[in-house]
DNA sequence: TACGTATGTAAGTGTCACTTACATATGTTG
DNA sequence: CAACATATGTAAGTGACACTTACATACGTA
């Protein structure tokens, strides 16, 4: 199985002169690095400057200030999780419910192996809630999602009916990711196979759409 | 529609004497305040202090750190919501539908009027993941759902089938609160009527298990 | 009334985000 | 190649914060 950067092991690379020579993508790197180490809010600019082998003020020669640095962030993370995306459907068949599994196995996939990372796109919002930047980079990902549930349904990815399906699910995905990683679930006690929960659920939202029972 | 204290306007009491009298009451009222204002972490204690009247030391006597502050809040909400929602379930039938989704909107409702709240009790779970009394509490929460659940389908409540259904009901409510509250199905163009959306999907969930189709 | 305890304050410590003034490297143009 | 503008680094601050320590005041109780 191919890996994106999202997993491998990243390594920060300090500096050799006075000049760094890429601190703004090794800056990145260490950020990422200390957001899975200590949560999306427990990590310090200046920390991640130390990991570069910096001063705390080379940072801000590069990004105006740490919103901006989660920003940068998340959208590297979105764009190589839509790459990631468009690669997990790829074996299956167009159109079959096996492609909109393997998305949401995806989603979950994600949130389970850097909740630090998910908790930084989906759960501290307010900075960035209306970037435009990142909602177009949502699109794009949603879009995949959208895209697949039309092809299930046999409609046009344009029909609000597609739309709706979509939603339906990744209501459902995302929600079972915070609570999966909040722990929340294993703390009812509730544990059962993730596989079976996917199959139901996309036969349940799609499939008796395709029966045209509402 | 009578009001718990979630939604009532919270006036924090500043101090009169030298000492305060209800300062630990009121410094939960003014982080709760501060955490509905700027975010649940944009506040600080220092500034709940500021509110309340005392020096930024006071707070200590009463709670050992920031975390612990917050789990106190924490449980308060959860206790209030529980009241809150065994309240909205009470004009509905037994075993109906309507149970299901008044619930459902109580949760949502939750989430859209006290976003800071949500984000505090779901979000910032690092801290407070592995707490005991914080798991009991929720615990209590979801019982409420699992046997409304369990009257629906006409099942004990103990059976494994009304936990599995219950949490496939939170999944997608709790996806649906977070994405609400991040402004993600806005920005996708994503708006249809919630009371729709919450009708069809506990159908969905619970309709087709009435009927033994799966 | 005296004393222990609960609850407050003032003044620190160390860290952080971010700024300002200055230093060093790099690329560009005469 | 020299001169200069610009990009990128540092050191030394500022003000805010979480939390601590030593000390002050009030309260309850024997």
């Amino acid at each position: 199985m191919p890996e994106t950067s999202l997993d491998t092991k990243i390594e920060v690379a300090a500096k050799t002169g006075y000049h760094h020579g890429d601190l703004r993508s090794q800056l990145l790197n260490a950020v990422r690095q200390l957001v899975e180490e200590k949560g999306s809010e427990n990590f310090s600019i200046a920390e991640a400057a130390r990991k570069a082998g910096v001063s705390s003020a080379a940072p801000y020669r590069h990004f105006n200030d740490k919103p901006e640095i989660l920003k940068a962030l998340v959208m590297q993370a979105m764009e190589e999780k839509a790459i990631e995306m468009r690669r997990v459907i790829e074996p299956h068949p167009v159109g079959s419910l096996a492609r909109i599994n393997a998305l949401g196995r995806c989603y979950i996939d994600f949130a389970r192996n850097h909740p630090g990372m998910f908790r930084l796109v989906f759960g501290n919002t307010e900075t960035h809630e209306n970037d435009d930047d990142l909602r177009q980079q949502g699109e794009r990902v949603f879009g995949i999602v959208v895209e697949a549930v039309a092809q299930v349904l046999k409609i046009q990815p344009d029909d609000p009916e597609a739309l709706k399906r979509a939603y339906m699910l990744w209501t459902m995905v995302h929600g079972h990711s915070w609570l999966q990683i909040d722990g929340k679930a294993k703390q009812q006690g509730i544990e059962f196979p993730e596989e079976h929960l996917l199959a139901e659920i996309s036969l349940r939202i799609l499939g008796s759409a395709l029966n045209e029972r509402l």
